[in-house]
DNA sequence: TCAGTGATTAGG
DNA sequence: CTAATCACTGAG
């Protein structure tokens, strides 16, 4: 699926801080099983950077949930909570350096676990890598907006000092 | 404000 | 094995 405008493994591969601003006002495209690639902007996003970051599920270390976490940058983090929800996130940095974006967002759909649900995306997205997969991938639009920054969102248990990044970023 | 819902994780 | 926790949502 060779889209010219698909973000390449170098987009994905450098400080999360940096991706998560990034990826707002980019295009994410998801492929059904059949019929055309749905087309969603991205409105919403929120960093969590490694170990260090105690807000980050990879602070408590690898394990079977979060490690594709510690792979490769542009590859795909899903996962399962409060029994509902899967949540979407995009691996950046480098492998061993566990890093991810977490989309809260999408044009006409805020919220993490709303956006998923519209467009489908579930377990089977886990490990899928957004450089060269089929199902899923983000397309760059040209278009800069205006960011805004604030806390993260349902972090508290990370303490004072993570609680209070201002590592979420949107229009 | 608060219940629902079940995978994931740490601990015995 | 058990029990606590949870990067949330929608109803009231």
């Amino acid at each position: 699926m060779g889209s010219v405008k698909r973000l390449a493994r170098e987009f994905y591969t450098r400080d999360v801080l940096g991706v998560a601003q990034e990826l707002v006002g980019k295009h994410l495209v998801v492929r059904p099983d059949s019929g055309p690639p749905g087309r969603f902007m991205i409105t919403e996003t929120e960093a969590y950077r490694g170990h260090e970051d105690k807000a980050c599920h990879a602070s408590r270390g690898r394990t079977k949930r979060t490690d594709v976490m510690y792979g490769v940058g542009g590859l795909v983090y899903v996962y399962f909570v409060y029994g509902m929800y899967w949540m979407f996130n995009v691996v950046t940095s480098v492998e061993n350096d566990p890093q991810a974006v977490l989309i809260r967002g999408i044009e006409g759909f805020d919220g993490p676990g709303r956006l998923t649900r519209v467009i489908g995306i579930d377990r089977s997205f886990y490990g899928e890598d957004l450089t060269v997969s089929s199902r899923i991938w983000i397309e760059d639009t040209g278009l800069k907006p205006v960011i805004r920054s604030s806390q993260r969102i349902g972090v508290d248990y990370a303490g004072e000092y993570w609680r209070t990044r201002p590592w979420r970023y949107h229009i």
